[in-house]
DNA sequence: TGTACATATGAACACCTCTTCAGATGAAGG
DNA sequence: CCTTCATCTGAAGAGGTGTTCATATGTACA
C-alpha cells in the first residue's frame, strides 16, 4: 500500500482511491492474457464454434476455414490455459469449451455483435 | 451460404449448423479487435482506472505506473476505437470510459478475477 | 506388420505491437 | 513575447505472435 512514484498528481484523492480498487498486478496480467487468447479471429471462431458443443479438429478446421495444423496449434494454446478440453476417441480428438468464464465473455461480446460493434479508426478518434 | 472447402468432415450436420450460427467475418474480426485492445496489461489498467470516472493523463500514468508517453499512445489507440473519450480543460485532458460494451466486458472479467482466474501453462495443457 | 489417417509438434519466417526517445503542439502566466 | 507545463506525436528498435511446411505420433484396419 506504499506509494512508489507519483511524480505529478492532480487529483491525489482519486488517484489513491483508484489505486485501492486496482486488482493485483498478477490478476491484471492474467485477465489481459485471457483477453489476448480471444483477440485472434481464428481462435475466436474456434471458440464460437464450440459454444454449442464439442467438435473434432477436422470439423473445426472446416467450420473456421483454417488449416488443420493452424487449428491444432490454436487448440494447443487454448488447452494450455484450460479454456478448452479434449476428449479422445480413437484417432479423433473432440474439443469442448471448458472455461465458463470465457463462455460468459463470449456471450457478452456476441450479444453486442448483432446490434452495435465496429468502429474502424479511419484516421483518428477525436470528436 | 455456399460451401467453400470442407475437405474432410466428420459430422456434416453439426458443421453446417455451426456455420449458420457463426457471425459474419467482419463481426468476428471486430470483436477480436476489441478483445485485443483489452489484452495489454497497461491498457487494461487504464480502463480499470477509468471505471469509476474520468482521470487526466498524468494521474492515469501515476495510477498505472507507466510513462506519460506510453499512456498517451495507449489512450490514442483506445480513443480511435471510441472506447475512451477525452474532455479538454486548458492544457489538461480528462479521459473517460465511453463504451458501455467494453465496460460490461471489464465487469465480467474483473468479477471473476477475485475468485478464480490464472492458469499458467507450466508445460502443457493435458489432463 | 504395414499402410492410411487424424492429430500433434518443431522450426522458421513474416508481421504486428509496445515501449522509449526526441521533439512538436498548444494553453497559461508572467 | 517567452517560458513552462500537459499532452501529443513520429520514428525506431526489441520482442512477441500466428502462419506454414515438414515431420512425428499413434490409432485403426487390412
Amino acid at each position: 500500500m506504499v506509494d512508489g512514484c507519483a511524480v505529478k498528481v492532480v487529483d491525489a484523492d482519486r488517484v489513491s482511491a483508484v489505486r485501492e480498487r486496482m486488482p493485483a498486478a498478477e490478476d491484471v496480467t492474467d485477465t489481459a492474457d485471457v483477453f489476448g487468447l480471444l483477440a485472434d479471429p481464428n481462435r475466436l471462431r474456434l471458440l464460437v464454434a464450440l459454444l454449442d458443443g464439442e467438435l473434432c479438429v477436422c470439423d473445426l478446421a472446416a467450420v473456421t476455414g483454417q488449416s488443420e495444423s493452424a487449428v491444432s496449434h490454436a487448440l494447443r494454446l487454448l488447452r494450455a490455459h484450460r479454456i478448452v478440453a479434449a476428449r479422445r476417441s480413437g484417432r479423433m480428438a473432440y474439443y469442448r469449451l471448458e472455461d465458463p468464464h470465457v463462455r460468459m465473455l463470449l456471450d457478452v461480446a456476441l450479444a453486442h455483435t448483432e446490434h452495435t460493434e465496429a468502429i474502424h479508426p479511419e484516421r483518428d478518434g477525436r470528436s
